[in-house]
DNA sequence: AGTCCACAGGAAGGGCAGGCGA
DNA sequence: TCGCCTGCCCTTCCTGTGGACT
């Protein structure tokens, strides 16, 4: 294993590490937003969405696209694959392509913000907030339609958006093309919700999903071929046939997530690279499995707000004392015990303590997260409530109680 | 069949920070 | 500077709910 075994301004401390050969020849090839040239076991879905764009080539209106999938199916990378190849067809920057991911926080998850991003990717300067929102429409027609461009605007996770703002948005937008004199607008909504497009509005469901095209999950071997292609520029040396099987059977058990796979490899090849092992063994996809998903759990939970761990803390700390006549998996918490001890963990932090109604929220939001799990139930006489347990692995747990302790204990 | 419980969850609005334009 | 706009976090008020109990 690399170590530092000296400090002293004459060695510097990453000499080794330089001096070392990597495992890896190419990392970015191994994450999952990098686009390869050819895209394995998609052809179908790309001509679909190629098809469904290309009249815009020649001036043409073209369909609104609705892309849905489950998570790693492709369904990104297959669409910006296309867009890209649409702006590259097209003459003289006829076509212009504006990527949004609607969940990214704080830069497009409302209907200001989408139209302030919308605006800056058409080299326009727009103020994080304070203006009305109408002046932004109006800036973005006039910006369009100066261009006489034909805009194709690529909305991931539009699911998110539409919990989070509704359908008047998106009914705007497929209305935007009356707006627009020179200009025309094209929408392409990606989304791994497949009950999304139930509860628009029929209005906006007519306009917006005009073709639709499903990417179903990849199978085991279909992942494996996906990791070979990537792996052989990605690493320096060929892997074992058992670690890409291994790979692809995990994936392919999580609804087919290629992401999932690649995310294995690649975390994989990095711990064999610290461990100072030239090459990937299965010992390494284990460990690697088990640190994507702490990662992800305390990433997501210090991400949080400081109520919201909080009332994580208050959760664990019950379920704790409840442990002791139960089984740890089978504590079941209710919201009202649940928000007793987070007003006494409050207290005894000094901190201010929020009504029921908003740390009721929090549990949803917590749930939603799928760090605990909160069912509605009716207990009859004795009212209504949320049963609550934890949904963290035993393993995990361990780290995630000790950073909250760090934080909330007296 | 009616009552009752302990909430769930929707709606409305307050208060704050921050930006714009007259 | 001030009025107006935004997003965000939160509270208050209210109605709805489902099954045990009477």
């Amino acid at each position: 294993m690399w170590k530092v075994e000296a400090v002293s301004k004459v060695d510097n401390i990453f000499s080794q590490y330089v001096q070392k050969q990597s495992v890896f020849k190419d990392k970015t090839v191994l994450t999952s937003n990098f686009i390869p040239e050819k895209i394995p076991h998609r052809s179908e879905e790309i001509t679909q969405l190629s098809l469904a764009l290309a009249p815009m080539l020649k001036g043409f209106h073209a369909s609104n696209v609705f892309v849905y999938g489950t998570c790693g199916t492709g369904k990104t990378i297959c669409s910006r694959f296309v867009v890209n190849q649409l702006e590259e067809a097209a003459k003289d920057g006829q076509i212009k392509t504006i990527y949004i991911n609607c969940k990214m926080k704080k830069v497009a998850d409302t209907e200001y913000r989408l139209l302030a991003q919308l605006l800056k990717e058409l080299g326009e300067c727009v103020p994080d907030t304070g203006l009305p929102t109408d002046v932004l429409y109006r800036r973005f027609f006039e910006n369009a339609d100066s261009k006489r461009q034909t805009l194709v605007l690529v909305l991931d996770e539009i699911d998110a958006l539409f919990k989070k703002i509704g359908d008047e948005f998106l009914y705007n937008l497929t209305r935007i093309n009356q707006e627009l004199k020179q200009a025309k607008l094209n929408i392409v909504g990606i989304t791994n919700d497949l009950s999304f497009r139930d509860g628009l509005d029929m209005r906006v469901r007519s306009s917006l999903g005009e073709e639709e095209i499903l990417f179903r999950p990849y199978n085991a071997l279909q992942l494996k071929h996906i990791l070979e292609e990537r792996a052989k520029t990605g690493f320096e040396t060929g892997l074992d046939e058992a670690i890409l099987n291994k790979c692809a059977a995990i994936a392919a058990q999580e609804h087919g997530d290629a992401r999932r796979a690649l995310d294995l490899l690649r975390v994989a090849g990095e711990l064999a690279e610290r461990q100072g092992d030239a090459k990937i063994t299965e010992a390494h996809i284990d460990m690697a499995e088990q640190k994507i998903d702490l990662d992800r759990v305390i990433e997501t939970i210090k991400s949080q707000p400081s109520q919201s761990q909080i009332v994580l803390h208050a959760i664990i700390k019950l379920a704790e004392s409840r442990k002791k006549t139960t089984k740890w998996a089978d504590a079941r918490l209710l919201t009202g015990d649940v928000f007793a001890t987070y007003e006494s963990v409050c207290k005894e932090n000094g901190i201010k303590s929020l009504t029921q109604r908003r740390v009721s929220d929090l549990i949803a939001e917590l749930d939603m997260l799928g760090i605990i799990t909160a069912k509605v139930i009716s207990k009859g006489r004795y009212g209504r409530t949320k049963e609550i347990s934890m949904a963290i692995s035993n393993s995990h747990l361990d780290r995630v109680k000790a950073f909250l302790a760090g934080r909330f204990s007296p």
